[in-house]
Formats: C-alpha cells, sequence, structure tokens
DNA sequence: CCGGCATTGTTGCGTGACATAACGATCGCT
DNA sequence: AGCGATCGTTATGTCACGCAACAATGCCGG
C-alpha cells in the first residue's frame, strides 16, 4: 500500500462530489454542451432553439405555451426565443384556430431543412462521442436517464 | 398497428430531440439541480460552491487555479466564487510558501460542517430521487457517465 | 544578472438559460 | 354580466459560465 495521497490525478481529488451522480450528471452535460456548440454553433443556433424547432417539427401547430412546456420552459422565457426564431425565418406564428389568445407555432421549409442539417450534424457528433460504446451500452445509458427526468418534481406551486 | 400521432402525451413529442443523449442528459441534469435547490438551497449553498468545499477538503492547501480545473470553471469565475466562499466564513485564503503568486485553500472548520451537513442531506436527497434503481444500476450509470466526462474536450486554444 | 515569457490571480464585461412578478387580452363557467 | 383561470407578454434579477486585458511574480536562456 501506498500513501494515499500519492497520484491525485488520474480521475481528479473530488472528494466527496465523486460519488454524486448529480455532479457527474452535470460535467456530461457540459461536454454534450459544448460538443453541440463545436457541431452546429457556428451557425448560430443553440441548445435550447434547437430543442424548439424539434418540438414543432414533431407537432406542426403546437401552442406556444405546450412547447415550452414539453421542454421545461417557462412561458415569459419562449416569448423571446419564439421571437429569435421568428426573426431568423425558422418558425412562423400564426393564430390558433379556436383561442385567440394562443398562437400556433409552425416551421418554415427553412427551419425545417436547419433543423435536418444540425440532426445530421448533432447525431454524427454524439456517434462519435459516444464512439466507445456498444449499442447496449448506449441503450442502457438512455433508458437510466429517462429514468431520472420522469422523476422530474413540479416547482411546489 | 395504431395511428403513430395518438398519444403524444406520454413520454412526450420531442420529436428527433427524444433520441439525442445531450438532451435527456441536459433535462436529467436540471431535476438533479433542481432537487439540490430543495436540499440545501435553503442555506444559500449552490452547486458550484458546494463543488469547490468538497475539492479543497479533498486536497487541503490546493491552488485556486487547481480547484477551478479540477472542476472545469476558469480561473476568473473563480474569483468571485472564492470571495464568496471567503466571506460566508467557510474557506480560509492563505499565501502559498512556495509561489508568492499563488493562493492556498483551505477550510475553516465552519465551512468543514457545512460540507458535512449539505453532504448528508445531499445524498439522503440522491438517494430518494434514485429510489427505483438498484445498486447496480446506479453503479452502472456512474460508470456510463464517466467515460462520457472522459471525453471532455479541450477549448481548442 | 537581466530581459522576455509564462503563470497566478484579478477586474470588467458580455451572454445564455433560467426564475418571478405583474399586466392586458381572452376564455370558460356560473 | 361577472369572475377567475389561462395565454402571451414585459420587466427585472440571478447564476454559471466565456473572453480580454492587466499587475505581480516566477522561470529560464543568453
Amino acid at each position: 500500500m501506498q500513501d494515499a495521497e500519492v497520484e491525485p490525478g488520474r480521475h481528479d481529488a473530488l472528494g466527496v462530489l465523486d460519488g454524486l451522480v448529480g455532479y457527474h450528471l452535470r460535467r456530461a452535460s457540459s461536454v454534450f454542451a459544448s460538443d453541440f456548440g463545436r457541431a452546429v454553433g457556428g451557425d448560430g443556433l443553440r441548445q435550447v432553439p434547437f430543442a424548439i424547432l424539434s418540438v414543432i417539427a414533431a407537432s406542426p401547430g403546437i401552442r406556444q405555451g405546450a412547447a415550452g412546456e414539453a421542454l421545461g420552459i417557462k412561458r415569459a422565457n419562449m416569448v423571446v426565443l419564439i421571437n429569435e426564431l421568428v426573426e431568423a425565418g425558422h418558425v412562423d406564428r400564426r393564430a390558433a384556430e379556436d383561442d385567440r389568445r394562443a398562437i400556433a407555432l409552425v416551421l418554415t421549409p427553412k427551419g425545417r431543412t436547419t433543423l435536418e442539417n444540425a440532426t445530421a450534424r448533432l447525431t454524427e457528433h454524439e456517434d462519435e462521442l459516444l464512439a466507445d460504446f456498444t449499442a447496449g451500452e448506449r441503450d442502457m445509458l438512455i433508458g437510466l436517464i429517462r429514468r431520472i427526468e420522469a422523476r422530474e418534481q413540479p416547482p411546489a406551486d
């Protein structure tokens, strides 16, 4: 047995932090965030706007509030984000048919191609980042993470 | 086989987003972040400062820069964070012995108890959040996430 | 020994992703 | 008709970053 403080280098000296799932989740998430930037950041597309495009594509005509809810984004913050996407020509605001307060969101053709291009480059980057994962490990990972997401708690009201 | 768009409710209609590991990582990380707030947020302790306390406890006398590096925090941002911790009486700045530019960080007794209390409440909360995970699944999860962290890329310089 | 260069902490500023509170317009229900 | 809930909006604040420039100090080659 050697002295305990000999080699702190390998997996760092994080202390109790190293045993907490939350910390590792945070770091891993930031790794993917940086990679997102390398993949599509050059086009000025950020994570949240990309997520919004994806949701709208999956449910054309979705209400602004519903889109935000699916992504855990507050209505107040959606406004600015949708403004951006409209000004960028990726999204059209349309009046909802049955509710004059609401706004229905649809992708423009440009928005659709932007989403497709970004998705292609993004999956490519993810494959690279997860190169040493087997398909089974990758599914396992997504499965475990989804179970965590399911435990999300409402903000107490 | 039913129509594909029948029930978007259950696991949401996220579109391509649902297949991307990065997105799920982000959401799961935010679930833990909220839980962190519920666990120790009342004491005004945030994730990053807590992480710093943990690193200092693991390596007393560590340089400010080295502590930041272990956590992926830029030196510029460490200044404010350490200021906070010093003002809160959790950390002492000491002059490094061998380098008059550097600063050696140590926990105060108050900092140590704060760290211990937070750690206790935190692991408690994590156990709750991961209640339906077996020990094996939990280890599996941490293992997979750590492999992602290892793929972190330097900021190009 | 001394002049250039890297490193340490620091300051200032910008940004992205949130939160919270208050408001007008509209809807639904009684 | 009236009242509360809901939808989008505006304003404002916070947290966790990022980058650029700087003084003080350390290191090293000539």
